[in-house]
DNA sequence: ATTATATTGTGCGATATCGAACTATATAAT
DNA sequence: ATTATATAGTTCGATATCGCACAATATAAT
């Protein structure tokens, strides 16, 4: 995975009536155009996003939705040990929603949490074995899905959208924290 | 916008392993880098669905969510007077959830259903003033962030990926219904 | 016409999501 | 050392999401 900088030839301020701040300090208003484009690609991206949530839980075991089958695909990919704050931060969810997805898969067994020696406030996440069984199960139920799709979605246009889309939730990422 | 139809140099069941059917009909093992890849394309998706929605809730008055704007926004853009299962269709969203977001818009004065003259089971959705008064603003205080956006990520990046997104999602659509 | 089947919307219960307030620990300031 | 501030995680309450079962109506089959 390279790092592209999310930077081609892009409407710099000039081209945009929006960031020429005029005297009184406002802001010019938006190109109706440019308001639909944004509003058009988030759109898609929350369909897709609802779409392939309903996807994966109709092949998902019951009880576990996907939400806990991320985390656990997270631990083994990138390893576990991690804090619940990290994963938190990894998918972009408050920390409160991740404390109730850790609890359930604590329940279940799949993960044990125990203390973080290097911080008495945090704990560290670690997998179990029958955690990464279910995490291997269900990237195998969903393989017919995977494989159907492949052959309809080229998988080069994937791949491509995947660097973009990479880019895009850094440069949002970046500005959601100032 | 062209409608670009979402195959281009596909792959085609001869590079797909998983296409190909045994004897037994089972399935041969989806290649580990295509499944990885429509994996990291899905939690792409996730990510930046998880984003916008939190950047759009944090601009959205209170006790309305992106569930509800959107909704006002589909009416606006498409007409309203539409049925409650066309615009949970839209959605991919189920109907149960459709009833209670409508629901919660019709509390709040912002929509009007009446009895679909046409079908005894259904109604049909109307905006109000005040509903369309409500996205325009919701649109408004956006505009900051579509904005700092549009300087941040080229239009024309995000242009390509509407239309592939576009068809991704339509393909992901009569997909579904296989 | 009658019956069988499908479709639209709703009520309900279970679970998920999330913000606010809180506890405990860590870090910085003095 | 003491105090002030920041951070990790939890609890709690409000709301959202969604599957299941259901009533009402529509459509198809006979």
């Amino acid at each position: 995975m390279d790092k592209t900088p999310p930077n081609g030839p892009t409407n710099g301020p000039e081209n945009n009536p929006a960031n020429s701040n005029d005297p009184n300090g406002k802001t010019a208003p938006l190109d109706p155009q440019t308001r639909g484009l944004y509003f058009a690609f988030f759109n898609e991206i929350g369909i897709i996003s609802q779409l392939s949530r309903a996807m994966m839980e109709a092949s998902l075991p019951n009880g576990l939705s996907v939400a806990h089958f991320s985390v656990l695909n997270h631990l083994v990919r990138l390893g576990d040990g991690r804090t619940p704050l990290d994963i938190a931060r990894a998918f972009q969810l408050p920390k409160t929603t991740m404390t109730h997805t850790l609890s359930v898969l604590e329940k279940n067994a799949m993960i044990i949490l125990r203390p973080n020696p290097k911080d008495g406030r945090s704990k560290c996440v670690f997998l179990t074995d029958k955690g990464r069984e279910f995490r291997d199960d269900a990237i195998a139920s969903l393989d017919p899905d995977v494989a159907a799709l492949s052959s309809r979605i080229p998988i080069k246009v994937v791949s491509e959208l995947v660097d973009k889309l990479a880019d895009i939730r850094k440069t949002l990422d970046d500005y959601r924290d100032e």
